[in-house]
DNA sequence: CTGAAAGCGCTAACAG
DNA sequence: CTGTTAGCGCTTTCAG
């Protein structure tokens, strides 16, 4: 391994200075150039561990979430990924699996490892993020709002979009909208089904509670969802589906028994999908989501005194 | 920032003690006690660089991959974190978006994080492995053989099962069967043309080299190629896709064009993909190539020096 | 503006 | 089995 000192001998400088010249700090022309060469001629490779153990920085951020095989979580990362590179810092991805444990292992890996920051979706409310705070890491919650914690927050309108869908289905003439949402630990879950219900007060309609169901974000979840609502003799003409892959297993269920239902999805549905033809769909912003939340990071690392703040961004309808 | 001199001063011993105790060494159980409260009682967490610095080794292991939207590379993540986690690795993924410049910098990040080793799907022809290999990094490289480099590897059987899908094609009765592959400079795509071009010399025809396309891995690369098959003169009743991503696209194109073709695509269909009535898939199997892969990785990481291995698994067709 | 010296937090020799 | 001593490779005072 070639070190900052093989590179101060070949460039007849001191070790002090060949880190200054890396880091460009101002040192004199012919001496810079001097330790670009030598470095450049022994392929030097600054060690980042030994950087940010002294310095105690580091350029690399970590983003963990519940499930890489939700194209909203990808789309996420890439918008985090947009405005972290720019600034140097490179994008490292963790994937919780919706698994506290998993999830608590990145948090000490990202706590350990002395990352810059971490960008996280939790995976339920069940999440701790007190060995991040604790060490005053910046820390930027998405999606998933903890609500017990302060931290910097950037989430979806998830209540008012959901709300606004089946209003939708509602104007559209459906008169019994079933609801299948997430996990009750899941603050997005809980709080698109309160839209679901938000939808049925706003028209002056008792809340069918008897078609609320609870499942899992997967694609399995919509599946058994939608045998549950087929099973209990509670007829409905609409379903609104709080997430994207649930609503991959409604539509295979529909499939598979030669039943059709409007539905209005929260989340686009992942490219390529067939569809019903009655379909509304809420167009959930991973990627300015990501974007947003890396700006905030961004701000964070550089001053985190500045108070916590809150962002809500707004879901526009298709379909 | 509670460190290791603290928890040794509360308990009562050395540093070299405390670090001892807790890499699980012989110590006296009287002493073990007293450590383990000590950091127990000051939420003492390692610092991860200064170990690595120290001891030059790493529990993280870096997986780089062109393309997080693709299901075949989630799955390989998820084959990946199977193999490594029980190990008490942590797997951060890295996603190179196919850009060479991109996957440069994640792999300088590799390097200069001083992980365990990496797993890379290479992003092209041009992916420069040096950094890694200059410093004998374990390296597995996976679903895209470098050819040029001396490392383990882990592929599909692209070509021979691209070979079989089209011969199904022609068994079942289809003629002037086209074929959409991916850039010319990622050998999956190049192998599985061979296939395709395989399968039409094993039944004595000639091959309709008017009918081969080369695209890229992406939705809108199924749709261009589609739409070039459509302009150019050259009639065909079936199309062999060398990629999932694109039979979507290219799915999605016939519906628009009102026309439907055979299709034989290697590589699963996202999960809810419509498909058209005559679909034969070649099931790659993303989960074992990352296990596979993994533990190759561990062999690597535990003796440099076994000689480098290459692994092909098969593929089983569907439909 | 540059060099020498002192650590960041930890582990690996070496004694005892 | 345990403590002391020396660094891992780097940055950062502090003098000059």
């Amino acid at each position: 391994m070639v070190t900052i000192h093989d590179v101060a001998k070949l460039a007849s400088v001191s070790p002090a200075t060949v880190s200054r010249v890396l880091s460009g700090k101002a040192v004199n022309a012919t001496l810079t150039e001097q330790v670009r060469v030598a470095a450049e001629q022994l392929g030097y490779r600054p060690n980042r561990r030994a950087q940010s153990l002294r310095s105690r920085r580091s350029k690399l951020v970590g983003l963990i979430i519940p499930d890489i095989e939700n194209p909203f979580f990808t789309a996420i990362a890439r918008g985090v990924e947009d405005a972290l590179e720019p600034e140097g810092y490179s994008v490292v991805l963790c994937n919780s699996d919706s698994d506290v444990a998993k999830e608590t292992r990145y948090i000490e890996v990202a706590v350990s490892e002395a990352m810059a920051g971490v960008v996280i979706a939790p995976a339920s409310a069940g999440t701790d993020l007190a060995p991040l705070l604790d060490r005053n890491s910046a820390v930027v919650v998405i999606d998933r709002d903890p609500l017990t914690v302060e931290t910097d927050v950037v989430v979806l309108a998830d209540r008012e979009s959901s709300s606004a869908l089946v209003r939708e289905l509602m104007s559209r003439g459906y008169e019994r909208i079933a609801c299948i949402t997430g996990p009750a630990d899941v603050e997005t879950s809980v709080r698109r089904s309160e839209g679901w219900r938000d939808a049925h007060r706003d028209q002056g309609r008792p809340v069918p509670e008897d078609l609320l169901v609870f499942s899992d974000y997967r694609f399995s979840g919509g599946r058994e969802a939608m045998h549950r609502l087929y099973a209990a003799s509670h007829p409905s003409d609409a379903v609104f589906v709080a997430n994207n892959l649930m609503a991959v297993g409604v539509i295979e269920s529909m499939r598979e028994h030669a039943e059709e239902r409007a539905l209005a999805i929260f989340g686009a549905l992942p490219r390529g999908a067939e569809r019903p033809s009655e379909c509304l769909i809420a167009d959930a912003p991973g990627r300015e989501l990501g974007r947003v939340a890396a700006r905030r990071l961004l701000g964070r690392i550089g001053d985190a005194s500045t108070p916590v703040r809150r962002d809500v961004l707004p879901v526009s309808l298709l379909g």
